[in-house]
DNA sequence: TCCGATTTGTTCGTATGTATG
DNA sequence: GCATACATACGAACAAATCGG
């Protein structure tokens, strides 16, 4: 050991070894020990660059260089340099999850991070299962959409694990509010306050809300619902609200539907919808019924989806930032694991504000009314 | 990864693992690949510096820079005893994939396996990096959509290091011809053959058929279209064919068809699409210019998917496996990793037999010529 | 055994790009 | 906007090890 080199290598090395230079401490730039060695800067680089490798130093550009906390890393991970990272969703093949699963696998892809995937289904149980694999392997970082965020959690416990273990994760759509997460979601009560806005403006006055009642992001929307009416002085009539699970998403809310429907004395002239699906699977039910939309109903849906621009009523929706959002996560999920410390969720969570899109399923109020079969 | 270095890396590493560099083979000196690359000597040592510290290559001072063994490191990841399983597809978030994800997704996870995604988006360079990434890892078995299947496959020496290796794999929707590898598939070419004779049966002798051409569905399903023609003594017009490409499938395909309808002497009485999302591209196209579905034009699809019964007209269409074809190539999958053993593709590879589902876009041809705007 | 060509190892200098605070 | 710090890249020189003749 007599090159240059190395003696800055065992410099830096035995600096960190007696304690001077602590975890996440920032040790001397390369040009300071460029002049203490009165070495080149290739020759600090190849120093640093050992160490770095060697796991004792992380560089960060524009930042420093500092010392690695290796407490943590003691563990087995060691040796599997992969970057895994998991993501946790309820669906994997429904409706805008695609889209979000494809910004996020783009983008971690492309920093070399490897993507795995696991769906919940919306059962806590398989959630618990999934968490305790995602545990008991050394992933870098974790993406969860939440199973049924509007209900406790039961399996809480386990991102407490996640968090003590040092392994980042972050919520999409939703979280679980007792955790605190970092979470990038829309500002949904913003949402279905704009959805709601949008008829009353129109003129609509009776307006029947659709809501999930199970993920979080129901029950703010349906907030964002009543908001409306309240600040527009327009009352409420509590039986113009159905909220649904997702378990009875295609049956619940549409059998509902068509009894309100054909009820003689029904005088709604707008709907709001949970989402785009909902909102097809009504329409589906209003062409069967000869109603016309705009004319005789409007309805807004929400998430702007594929559905939404494709059908011969084009829908009015509220736009959802789908692979952006899965984009955003995953950059943020990155940052997590460079700094490797526990960050204030308030820092790091991203709330999407939500837009309108008008387009042809929303109209004026007029004389008519819903006509029935 | 645009660094010049990481180029060079690269370039080195998929030697190794398409298996040109053997274990203890020596590799091109620094001073060719500079010549090659033309870097300088810096970027070729960092390139291989990393390489070395990643246990890829060794150097030999005065002798050169050696291919390394990593069967022993191989077997020392292998005792990690998490089941991982690779799903390989073009798109994520496209059409019917996350069916087909999902459907592997949900067997293969009840099964204890771990699924790792990754897309192509349809680029030979792309699907390259995913193979090195995977080759470099330890999966238990691998699941390919083919990218540009169409096409010769410029990276057959990744799928060949593959069997060498002792991973199986199997291909969906499409197969590398040359490999014959266990797939999973349907006749396609009985699917056009159905989309056409349904047609020629409904009385259209003038039928427009849109294929794609860089994938092997859209060759054999021209194969099924033109078959029809014959078998059915229907004179093929060369004009009613139109191909494209997958980057173009937004407009290519769309562009022709408007020319094609407003033409003057047009007398084409029914479409053929490639898929179902292509027909709703032309669907929209005929909705502005008036003609009337089935009355003024009848149009089949393929994959019998989501659109196909959501939109106003309901879409004739040849039905896809989806979700059953994911869970179908995860347990062949697992047979396969059962089995350890190199299986004759026959043995093991599926062929689903398409089905027809008629609904309101398809129709005895009428008096009725496609009006013009 | 020595020589010379080749190949990797160490070190210096310089320049420009990019991220951070 | 600016200084600082790391990232990438080019060029040059000499040292040390290897190998064939």
């Amino acid at each position: 050991m007599k090159t240059k080199y190395s003696i800055v290598k065992d410099f830096i090395k035995s600096k960190i070894l007696d304690g001077t230079y602590q975890p996440h401490q920032k040790i001397k730039s390369e040009s300071e020990l460029m002049k203490q060695f009165g070495v080149s800067r290739h020759t600090v680089r190849l120093a640093i660059g050992d160490l770095v490798t060697e796991g004792w130093l992380y560089r960060q550009q524009g930042s420093g260089t500092f010392c690695a906390d290796r407490s943590a890393e003691e563990n087995k991970n060691a040796n599997t340099n992969n970057k895994n990272i998991a993501i946790v969703t309820t669906y994997i093949s429904d409706y805008i999850f695609p889209s979000i699963i494809r910004g996020a696998e783009a983008r971690l892809s492309e920093n070399g991070y490897q993507v795995s995937l696991f769906s919940t289904n919306n059962d806590h149980e398989n959630e618990k299962d999934i968490l305790m694999k995602i545990l008991s392997q050394n992933f870098d970082g974790v993406i969860v959409e939440p199973t049924k965020s509007a209900y406790s959690n039961p399996n809480i416990n386990f991102y407490l694990e996640m968090e003590r273990l040092g392994i980042p994760y972050l919520m999409i759509h939703a979280y679980y509010d007792e955790l605190e997460p970092v979470r990038i979601i829309m500002d949904d009560e913003q949402g279905g306050y704009m959805q709601t806005e949008h008829l009353i403006k129109l003129g609509h006055e009776n307006i029947l809300g659709f809501f999930k009642a199970d993920d979080a992001q129901g029950t703010k929307r349906m907030k964002g619902y009543l908001k409306a009416h309240r600040e527009h002085q327009i009352p409420i009539n509590p039986n113009n609200i159905i909220t649904y699970e997702t378990e009875n998403k295609r049956t619940e809310p549409v059998e509902k539907f068509k009894s309100l429907l054909e009820k003689q004395d029904q005088s709604f002239t707008a709907v709001v919808c949970y989402n785009d699906e909902l909102a097809m699977s009504l329409l589906e039910v209003v062409r069967e019924t000869g109603t016309q939309i705009p004319d005789d109903l409007s309805i807004v849906g929400y998430d702007d989806s594929l559905f939404a621009d494709l059908t011969e009523v084009k829908l009015t929706s509220v736009v959802h930032p789908k692979s952006k959002m899965g984009e955003t996560a995953a950059d943020i999920i990155m940052e997590l694991i460079k700094e490797r410390s526990i960050t204030d969720y308030k820092v790091k969570s991203v709330v999407f504000t939500p837009e309108l899109t008008i387009r042809e399923s929303t109209k004026k109020v007029g004389k008519l009314k819903v006509k029935n079969k």
